[in-house]
RNA sequence: GGGGGCGUAGCUCAGCCGGUAGAGCAGCGGCCUUUUAAGCCGUAGGUCGCAGGUUCGAGCCCUGCCGCCCUCACCA
């Protein structure tokens, strides 16, 4: 622990113990926001005020010093004169850049016009032990900035901004839904069989039961027994888990947000998506409707294109037919896709990811898709092979799921029992039982949504990796450094070291 | 899991053909009451990711390992 603080720091801290000074004080005195005050800047000159937050560089002058205070709100310059501050003086050179401190003093210009927060009062609120990144620079090492993303998010306001909207996107999200009359629900997170999805579960245990659960793919076939419970419009934000790959697009627990809506079918569920985006334009971009993301543009004023499954299929693979099994492998295998094992309506949708996918810029709707890949969606009247099921996307990437839901109790057992013919590590290994009965309830014709919130944050954040807008996301653990244990466990002389906690 | 790149002072980075470990910022001492990447003078600071190997000699070459980034595969 004492590996990265500073030797001179730690001087100043005890220098100040021993004068009197408690440098992690139980309270200091409450100032308000910094950026407010920025904002409407000559109605406040002459004022006193207080701000708190973390003080940058010191420019010294001898009896003049300037630094910069900031807080989530903004930065404003500090000067501090050898004439105003007696009390502070003698420890102007213990309280430094990254500090935490309480000023009070009196709002003004410098002779360039610089706003300025004229100290007379300095209470130091929390010493810091380490240095802040360098300024000019920033943090630039990115496993760090993962790692630390506390340091990552005072020494960056880009950071910080993103994650600020981010919040204000979630916010709005909520509210969409919310104004729609749908209500917030939680369902379980720990699932004795895993469903809603095709992905690989994390494996948990349960003491006292003795029973093995899983971390929820997805909470669709919970949300969809609340529509047949008759709470007609649901929607779930949360965070699901999938034992899977990373990568700039996928974080192996993410935030997804479903919403069901009774009475309504795939292309209601379609103008909610328009109505969602043109909702998050006018509320966390300022009326924008223009995002730029992986250097090109995409604008997000509905309605957006629209396209077919298949029929992009068929032009992306010069005709193929979906459905013909040996054409789709002679192509598979032009493609140098893995053939050997797949299930025949898997690999034809290998075909079209490999495909289509990268080309479809958008904002675009790609709509019916093959029932066989298709488990909870609701068979067109026109061709049972095909469901009334959206996806859209945008830069290639795909943002969200919906469909009008499956409510026939019979189909959807027998399509449970197809999938039981191709148990693999993404599909469970029995049937949810249960979900099957709740039809047979009866489950008035509903439109489903699936919605990745961290996508969505990308896209409008202009965000490249999921990393950029997860605060913190998984890494592998390092090991700790040798002293960290020594200090934190006294050593045991012989026999295998207990785990701490956390390891 | 495959391919490519990276890891040097608290931070940002140099380091040639293998020959004493470098700069800027931050720190410390000094000067300065209008700077805002302040300036000037001085000073201190290193497990070169880890472990081996080759060599008279390794930050540099070789092998293995650890971690991160990009990319492909799987997925949303």
């Amino acid at each position: 622990m004492t590996d990265g603080i500073q030797k001179d720091r730690l001087e100043k801290l005890l220098a100040m113990q021993q004068a009197g000074v408690d440098a992690y004080p139980p309270r200091v005195p409450r100032g308000i926001h910094i950026g407010p005050v920025l904002r409407e800047f000559d109605a406040s000159i002459g004022k006193t005020v207080t701000f708190c937050g973390r003080l940058g560089q010191v420019r010294d002058f001898g009896k003049l010093r300037f630094s910069h205070l900031s807080d989530r709100s903004g930065s404003i310059q500090v000067g501090f004169e050898r004439d105003h501050l007696p009390d502070f003086w003698p420890d102007r050179k213990r309280v430094e850049a990254n500090d935490l401190v309480a000023i009070t003093g009196e709002l003004g210009r410098t002779q360039k016009g610089e706003p300025t927060l004229w100290a007379r009062d300095v209470v130091l609120a929390s010493k810091a032990l380490r240095a802040a990144p360098e300024k000019w620079h920033g943090l630039q090492d990115q496993e760090q900035r993962y790692r630390q993303r506390y340091v990552d998010l005072f020494a960056s306001e880009d950071v910080r901004k993103t994650f600020l909207l981010r919040s204000q996107i979630v916010r709005e999200v909520r509210a969409y839904f919310d104004s729609l009359g749908y209500c917030e629900v939680e369902t379980p997170i720990l699932q004795p069989i895993f469903g809603g999805a095709a992905a690989r579960p994390f494996k948990t245990h349960h003491n006292a039961l003795d029973m093995p659960l899983y971390l929820r793919i997805a909470p669709e076939l919970y949300l969809k027994r609340l529509i047949v419970g008759g709470l007609e419009r649901v929607y779930e934000l949360g965070r699901v888990f999938r034992n899977e790959g990373i990568s700039t697009r996928h974080n192996p627990e993410f935030t997804m947000i479903e919403s069901y809506e009774a009475w309504a079918d795939y292309r209601d569920i379609m103008d909610r998506v328009e109505g969602l985006f043109a909702h998050l334009c006018g509320a966390v971009l300022d009326n924008r409707t223009v995002v730029t993301f992986r250097d090109k543009q995409f604008d997000l004023k509905p309605p957006f294109q629209k396209a077919s499954y298949l029929e992009l299929f068929k032009q992306h693979n010069s005709g193929l037919d979906w459905f013909d099994h040996t054409a789709v492998v002679q192509r598979a295998r032009q493609l140098r896709l893995p053939i050997d094992g797949i299930a025949p309506h898997k690999l034809a949708n290998d075909v079209f990811e490999a495909t289509v996918e990268d080309t479809l810029q958008g904002p675009i709707f790609v709509y019916d898709y093959p029932v066989a890949i298709s488990p909870l969606a609701k068979r067109t009247t026109a061709d049972p092979r095909v469901t009334e099921r959206f996806e859209f996307f945008v830069c290639g990437m795909e943002l969200g799921n919906a469909f009008s839901e499956l409510n026939d109790p019979i189909d959807q057992e027998q399509r449970f029992q197809q999938q039981l013919l191709h148990v693999d590590e993404e599909q469970p290994s029995e049937m949810d039982v249960d979900y099957v009965t709740a039809l047979e309830y009866g489950m008035p014709p509903a439109g489903g949504l699936g919605i990745g919130i961290d996508r969505l944050c990308m896209l409008l954040s202009g965000s490249n990796s999921i990393r950029d807008v997860v605060l913190f996301p998984l890494l592998r653990r390092v090991e700790q450094d040798a002293t960290v244990q020594a200090s934190s466990a006294p050593p045991t002389p012989k026999g295998p070291q207990p785990k701490t906690a956390g390891s």
